[in-house]
DNA sequence: ATAATTTAAGTTACCGATAAAGTAACAAAA
DNA sequence: TTTTGTTACTTTATCGGTAACTTAAATTAT
């Protein structure tokens, strides 16, 4: 005896000499049935050791309680955060979570939604890759009417409910502050105006700089998100022979890692010689030294939101898209505390 | 018209009036079918916007082509790495991945596992959580025939194969590396002896110390393998009126950084008056000063050869059970150095 | 010229569930 | 008494594919 067939509602129903349906019936808890028979039913099934085939039963129902979560990578502090949280929310709603990796290259990203809309995802939650810029794919989810909710790295869909932390007013807000804290000159090193925490993050920066310091003072180098990129700008900005500025505004934590590691190759003392503040910080940022201060984005939140309108979205056709923003913190640590 | 139907085989059929079956075959690149057929069909399945219901087929194919992924966490170092390098190998070879995330508990581990049964993965990639003991799920694995390869975290159960790194020798060799160097008394913190990560990295340090310093020296403060278990193993340590030891080995990265902390707290110079060496690294720690010496472990080794092993097994029954040890190395950085 | 094989389809059955409709048996309402 | 309603099931059809078998026409072999 070497095929150990999977048991299914069929084996059940003929121990018990029902039908099929009766079975499926009962595992389900339908009205139809009567206690005793349930309970029958649930033993047996308990006994043959019965797990039900979600193919079957997906296909038959046209429902999944899964969705489909795509990011662009799971390394840094961002994602696997928000990977947890959104793990978290679906598993409270009764909701299970596909997770594919986009690896930042959109090719992957449409090959991914499609296989996750293959197999039957209830919803989908986005975070698109740096390269996004064809929106075919987001037309074929909106014609085959699967909810989709973008979070962070979102696409110019208006169609699509979005959840974002407020990158434009928490860097402003942060420019205001180092302002206040009496430092003069501060560049901004990062981001990719194409995407929009890249464009929201430097606009931010311009309006605050703008306001505070004077329209001639600004000066971005803008790059990536990561720490190559920070490392480039920093060593860009060490070439130009102005004066370099007294702050160094980082796109992303990783991006302000790379501005460090210039720096000290460049023996610029920080915060002596030069102050950092970045966008996002990090698990281990407590023992950096300098510990940096930098603006705490709503991780949990977004999460959690994000989650909980795209369940909202599957539940009910009429909810309303919506782009949410989510305000941000500063937290200050060693770095930009002069005064 | 509010119902947009998905496209199916039928409707492609229909356009081209032939039969579902021809459809499907030439989709499939089957040899019954013409290539001048085939072509029309893959014209129209494109012009249709044809995307394959993966329930219906793997229902039918009883394959899914995706392997199912459990991890206790995504967050810290190790996790994020492993996915990441899992992806990729599993795509490589043409296969999805679906993650689910048992949050450290055991309740959870089988559930997902479940589900995973249930969703008709064709094998499993698990590592297990600190809490798991009970072995009955993967009996139910057994039986279903489902391939599965434990990683890193694995459980004592010699029907499936594992991959991990050499967690006893690596240690073993990092306290020569300390001893060597001259150093005459070390301590761990960190881990617990019923996990075999744990149990290794401990029996090797014991062996190590037993070779090296004697078995009167071995101190040993069991805990787990966070943060709060280093700063709590520290404390308890800097607690007991005996001499401290020259260097403390962790268990873990984080169990390295929680040490620090509490040192910190107790005015613990490193390296100056402790010397500290973990089993694992950060990305950040380049940054942390000091940048801590650790053993390195071979994460990316162990995800592709993890992936490649489940699916030699997926693809051939007669590929044999392995238990595979991968070699760690050592990276010296600012710890341990004395000389 | 006829049988044997190949090519390129078509038919049927089934994967394991669910939805929708049907059916006895018995009870309550008109 | 007849009608109507429940209760607790059963039957049938279907989801969207694939496997296995069949068939008609074309090609090759004998």
């Amino acid at each position: 005896m070497k095929i150990k067939k999977n048991i299914t509602l069929a084996d059940i129903a003929k121990t018990l000499k029902v039908s099929k349906v009766t079975v499926s019936k009962a595992l389900r808890n339908h009205p139809d049935i009567s206690e005793a028979k349930k309970n029958q039913v649930r033993e047996t099934a308990l006994k043959l050791g019965y797990i039900p085939n979600f193919m079957a039963r997906n296909l038959s129902s046209r429902k999944s309680y899964t969705i489909g979560l795509v990011v662009p990578k799971v390394t840094g502090d961002f994602f696997p955060n928000i990977i947890n949280q959104i793990y978290q929310s679906a598993y409270n709603f009764g909701y299970e979570v596909i997770l594919a990796v986009s690896q930042e290259s959109q090719e992957h990203e449409i090959k991914h939604i499609q296989t996750l809309l293959a197999m039957c995802v209830d919803g989908l939650l986005v975070s698109i890759t740096g390269e996004t810029t064809d929106s075919k794919i987001f037309k074929v989810v909106k014609e085959r009417e699967v909810p989709l909710v973008f979070f962070d790295r979102v696409a110019n869909e208006r169609d699509f409910s979005h959840v974002v932390s407020d990158d434009y007013r928490g860097v402003y807000n942060a420019v205001a502050h180092i302002v206040k804290a009496g430092y003069k000159s501060i560049a901004f090193i990062g981001g990719i105006s194409s995407t929009n925490i890249g464009k929201d993050r430097i606009n931010g920066f311009k309006k605050a700089v703008d306001d505070f310091l004077g329209s001639g003072k600004i000066n971005i180098i803008e790059g990536g998100f990561e720490e190559t990129n920070g490392y480039n700008g920093m060593s860009e900005l060490a070439k130009m022979n102005g004066k370099t500025p007294e702050v160094i505004f980082c796109a992303t934590y990783p991006v302000a890692v790379g501005v460090m590691r210039a720096c000290e190759e460049l023996s610029i003392k920080i915060p002596d010689d030069l102050d950092i503040m970045s966008f996002g910080g990090s698990t281990y940022n407590h023992f950096i030294k300098p510990s940096l201060s930098y603006v705490k984005q709503p991780v949990e939140k977004i999460g959690e939101i994000a989650t909980s309108k795209l369940i909202k979205h599957i539940r009910n056709d009429k909810t309303r898209v919506e782009h949410i923003k989510i305000p941000t913190d500063i937290v200050m640590r060693d770095t930009c505390i002069r005064r």
